[in-house]
DNA sequence: TAAAATTAGTTGGTACTACGAACCGAGTCA
DNA sequence: TGACTCGGTTCGTAGTACCAACTAATTTTA
């Protein structure tokens, strides 16, 4: 079920309940983050650029690859967001071909806003939690996401 | 930071790595979701849609609510679903105004297929965690997302 | 080292997502 | 009945994302 958020009767599922959860709780993550977005004008791809640029400077493949997207279509998101000031371009130190990408000071501002904004929201969430609980949570999401981690 | 998956860093912050790793967690589930729709030509959206609609027979406007979007993006998105014969609109059996939309059997039996699909996808992720620390998850999410109940 | 192959990005074309505004037809209410 | 509201569709626009074709720079290789 689920992907459908509200009503429908949960049941009692045994192992497939918690990939349900897990969706549900993407899809609750994601419409906050959309949200944040929308309040600034930005799609849910160009939040996640400004996030991802925030402390590094990346050439169009790296930034594709990072979002797992063609370069392409690369191209015109930063275009968009560099016509809007957010970030410029410039050339790489050891590749003619290369094209870096950076925040601007203006986007290394609205980044930082964004940043806070998002842990805001989310913390209506996550606020739903005890402090240990909260802490229980994260160990069990990290285990889960980082395997890769020793 | 985060909404950028790899690499960088996590530092050992206090209460922002919570939802770091809730917006980590995400990412990873709608990429999964994502290729599940694209393994079969459909949209994210496509897909919820069709998950929505797996048991419930809908009008236009509930469906657009369930998902957050206009009514005008629905006609869009149920006239492509339909004309791939996904789906099907009806009458409404109480206002002569209202569509309501339902899954063709060939819709069905697709939606049937993602689900599983979806279900097998996400395991590889929760099976990172011991049958425990699953049902513990499930509880601590469990309590995060649903607290209307009761 | 010159030609061939590869790589980085851009451009152009297409399909889809999503929105708001304008618009009909079906209900409601006065 | 006439005014109003509500449910959907249509239209126009902007953005997302892909693929294919293309240019320029780099690397291979012969």
């Amino acid at each position: 079920m689920v992907i459908s958020e509200p009503g429908a009767p949960t049941g009692a599922d045994e192992s497939g309940d918690l990939v349900d959860l897990l969706v549900q709780s993407a899809f609750m993550t994601m419409a906050v983050l959309n949200k944040v977005g929308a309040d600034n004008d930005l799609s849910l791809t160009q939040l996640r650029v400004l996030a991802i640029l925030r402390d590094r400077r990346l050439r169009m493949t790296a930034l594709a690859n990072y979002l797992g997207l063609e370069k392409s279509t690369m191209s015109g998101l930063v275009d968009r967001a560099a016509r809007r000031g957010l970030l410029e371009r410039g050339p790489n130190a050891d590749d003619g071909r290369a094209v870096d990408v950076f925040l601007s000071p203006a986007g290394v501002e609205l980044a930082d806003r964004l940043y806070a904004h998002v842990g805001r929201s989310l913390a209506t969430m996550t606020s739903q939690l005890a402090p240990t609980e909260q802490r229980h949570l994260r160990t069990l999401l990290e285990r889960m996401l980082g395997p890769p981690r020793a």
